[in-house]
DNA sequence: ATGCCGGGCGAAGCCCGA
């Protein structure tokens, strides 16, 4: 079973090209991030008629989280939740329950800059403290976990070609690698540091100062998973090529290849 | 490079992202 994460930077100018992705990539389950679109203008019928069943948390010209399930997906009956983690009224977490087996989350961390916006800055420490918070209670359920998303943290020295220049940045800045550390400490492993120990591995890139001409990016979309969800992956993969498309997200595809 | 590009909104120019 396939599972991919995807910012999308709005997904109703994207269509094309996630509809010629999803024919070569065949994901059974998409996390999207950054919607920017409200449930009502989701472009649903267009992705029921691929095959998916969407589920969606909207927002009007921001954020949005979405879940899009193949219908043939035999995983079984789930619920739906929305979590308010930095208490905002921002749309950054949809959640599919799997009867307390299985969740399944899209998130999308608060970019949290300028880190001397303490109204910014705090929303994102508040936002990873609640995720760490409700993981914990998840994990405590003994259940399977799989967190998919654009977390805008760089943790690792390799996330970034120049690490030392984002210690003042709310991406780079310790507060937030602490946090991020604070939700792995719960038992969850991040697929990329198992799959994937190379530098120049990454899943953004700006679209400015041609970023994706320099390969100056970023390595921020993970999948943190559970134990037993961990022994079950057997592939890994970052669709980069997408970035080099005609009018891309400025994120491309990040996918786990499970044992289910 | 304290937003250079590229979204949304709404109909010009501002807000936002990483």
């Amino acid at each position: 079973m396939l599972i991919a994460t995807w910012n999308i930077n709005s997904v109703r100018i994207r269509l094309q090209i996630i509809e010629e992705w999803i024919k070569e990539r065949k994901p059974d389950i998409i996390l999207f991030q950054e919607i920017k679109c409200e449930n009502d203008s989701f472009p649903k019928s267009f992705f029921e008629n691929l095959g998916y069943v969407c589920q969606i948390n909207g927002e009007k010209g921001k954020n949005g989280v979405a879940i899009l399930i193949k219908k043939s997906c035999n995983l079984g009956s789930y619920s739906v939740s929305n979590f308010d983690f930095n208490k905002s009224s921002q749309a950054r977490v949809i959640e599919l329950n799997f009867d307390n087996k299985l969740y399944i989350l899209s998130l999308y961390a608060p970019n949290g800059n300028p880190i001397t916006d303490k109204t910014k800055f705090n929303q994102k420490n508040l936002w990873y403290k609640n995720l760490f918070k409700y993981t914990r209670n998840l994990f405590n359920n003994e259940s399977d976990i799989i967190l998919g998303g654009d977390f805008n943290v760089l943790e690792g020295e390799n996330d970034v070609l120049d690490i030392k220049n984002w210690k003042n940045d709310a991406l780079g800045c310790d507060e937030t690698i602490y946090n991020f550390r604070k939700v792995l400490s719960n038992g969850f492993t991040n697929i990329v540091r198992i799959f994937n120990n190379q530098k120049n591995c990454f899943s953004f890139w700006d679209y400015q100062n041609s970023s994706w001409e320099r390969n100056y990016g970023l390595l921020i979309d993970h999948f943190l998973v559970s134990p037993r969800i961990l022994e079950r992956t057997k592939e890994f993969g970052i669709d980069s090529h997408l970035r080099g498309h005609e009018k891309p997200s400025d994120h491309v595809p990040v996918w786990i290849n499970l044992n289910i």
